[in-house]
DNA sequence: CGGTATCCACGCGGATACTG
DNA sequence: CAGTATCCGCGTGGATACCG
């Protein structure tokens, strides 16, 4: 055991507060962004999320899997072969992860800024 | 120079990643949700966010502003006043914020709900 | 009041090597 | 394929003191 990942939740704060402090980590929203549209395998996540290390994928996937974010379903094959998928209470994160992305298509695909 | 907050702006990954560029950091949504309600003034935000250290507030305040989704308006009074507002930018994060601050309600049970 | 400046600890996170 | 293990730099962020 590294002993990574030694948060999972907290109870401090308002409720925005503590629902950040299950979405915070580099990761984790790009992850459940892209599980979004459907199961993925651990080297199909790298693949689709090409600046994060497997040492980082790893331990966000941890993370998100303790908070109840993520199911990780492990098939015991012989090339092993591990899929991870959105729990209901990861799903229900999909209207807050399709507005950060409308709001960064809006605000940061045209490179023009201040429009008051 | 203290030559804090050297980010401001990356340009990698889609459109979420970049997104979420502009508001990691760990306070940077709580203020941003605590301005949706009006305009504030530093050691307000100070009382509101609690946890928060002044170094923090003020490095994360730096950043909002850097990123153009904050207004600092300083009044040369004899007390000092400084005053901190959402600009257009960051109002049209409101929708983000909303749905988290909602997504917490519902799926962290919080003892207590503040009206939008 | 609204900050800076400085010191310092800790853990995040990258790079690399190894494994079942 | 899907990880662990280890090393380690560097930024994050707390505590404290001071300032205009």
């Amino acid at each position: 055991m590294t002993q990574l990942h030694p948060k999972a939740t907290m109870t401090t704060g308002c409720s925005v507060e503590r629902a950040l402090n299950l979405i915070d980590g580099k990761w984790k929203i790009v992850i459940l962004h892209k599980l979004l549209k459907g199961t993925l395998r651990f080297n199909e996540l790298r693949r689709q999320i090409p600046a994060v290390t497997q040492r980082m994928l790893t331990n966000q996937l941890r993370e998100l899997e303790a908070d109840g974010l993520i199911i990780r379903t492990v098939y015991p094959e012989v090339p092993p072969r591990v899929e991870y998928s959105l729990s209901a209470r990861g799903r229900s994160l999909e209207p807050v992860i399709m507005a950060l992305k409308a709001w960064g298509d809006r605000n940061l695909s045209s490179p023009e800024v201040e429009a008051a």
